[in-house]
DNA sequence: TACGATT
């Protein structure tokens, strides 16, 4: 949506005195908010009440009067994650009511199958008031669960975009292919890699630093798997050093077919990456073979290891 | 830091 759309919107009730759609400061996109200021305050009052709740395209709206702006109300936006997948949004809201008013809460959910994905946001009011919810809730676990949760501060919405361009420009920039080819890992790589996929393109055995009995890929039936097994076979990828990024996971991946999405899983203090990633595969058989290849692979002076990751609920 | 999930 543009502030031009904003604009029209909310005109539609009365006149207005100012409308800002709030924008990501680096890439300009929505931050999916925005502020409107009627001339008259019954208006305010007639698009709470005919807008609010308003189902536009994927996302229903919300309206409500603006709070007043004071630091205080800042960062108090919580991520929650490891919920039990029965847990509704009514029972989130009730674990975290008794820590202040909350804003809004939200449980995210697989859109195909609209099952929970375990993971949630709460707003409040102020910050003290997520600040004690974290003290008191994160780690417990919920009554009638059997695993803890995770609470934490969310993540800035304009520090993830920040991440991206940075990911983006590193791997556009010229200096750093020209700092690479002689002295650095994805030197090596790229020439024993290609290596690697000629023999897997020839249809030979491949070669590898480790002795591997190609973990994760002894039972093919186990292809279901905790990461949305409708959108493909989901691989635990293990070793990696602290430096690496996405671009180097789509790079090891890419040759041996379609690679639906990377993750590489970082600290969120030091945004290093903790050792271990994700990658997503859309075909069994591609997996399969990267996970087979790329098992016990050398990556810089580190041997990967790979394998399918764990399923879970499994009995 | 051997299984994440960021509206």
């Amino acid at each position: 949506m543009t502030q031009e759309d904003l604009r029209n919107l909310f005109s539609s009730i009365g006149e207005l005195e100012s409308c800002k759609l709030i924008r990501d400061k680096l890439t300009g996109q929505s931050l999916g908010y925005g502020f409107v200021n009627y001339v008259k305050s019954t208006d305010a009052e007639k698009a709470i009440s005919s807008l609010n709740g308003l189902r536009m395209q994927q996302k229903t709206i919300k309206v409500s009067y603006a709070r007043p702006s004071t630091p205080l109300i800042k960062d108090a936006n919580l991520y929650v994650s490891g919920l039990p997948k029965s847990m509704t949004q009514e029972d989130l809201q009730r674990i975290f009511h008794p820590f202040g008013r909350i804003i809004t809460s939200r449980i995210l959910v697989e859109p195909s199958t609209g099952m929970s994905r375990g993971v949630g946001f709460v707003r409040f009011d102020k910050r003290p008031e997520a600040e004690n919810a974290i003290s008191s809730l994160n780690g417990t676990i919920p009554a009638g669960a059997k695993d803890p949760v995770t609470v934490k501060f969310a993540n800035n919405p304009s520090q993830k975009n920040q991440q991206v361009l940075q990911s983006l420009y590193a791997a556009a920039s010229p200096t750093r292919r020209l700092a690479a080819p002689t002295t650095g890992p994805l030197y090596h790589q790229a020439r024993s890699f290609s290596d690697l996929l000629s023999n897997v393109n020839m249809g030979l055995g491949v070669k590898r630093h480790l002795p591997s009995k190609c973990a994760g890929c002894t039972a093919p039936s186990a292809a279901s798997s905790s990461c949305a097994p409708n959108y493909g076979i989901c691989i635990f990828v293990y070793n990696l050093s602290p430096e690496t990024d996405e671009n180097i996971l789509w790079q090891l991946f890419g040759p041996f077919g379609a690679v639906t999405s990377v993750k590489v899983i970082r600290d969120y203090q030091t945004q290093k990456c903790k050792g271990y990633g994700f990658v997503t595969m859309t075909n069994y058989e591609e997996a399969f073979l990267a996970v087979c290849s790329l098992n016990g692979y050398k990556l810089g002076d580190r041997v990967l290891q790979m394998s399918l990751t764990k399923p879970s609920g499994a009995a």
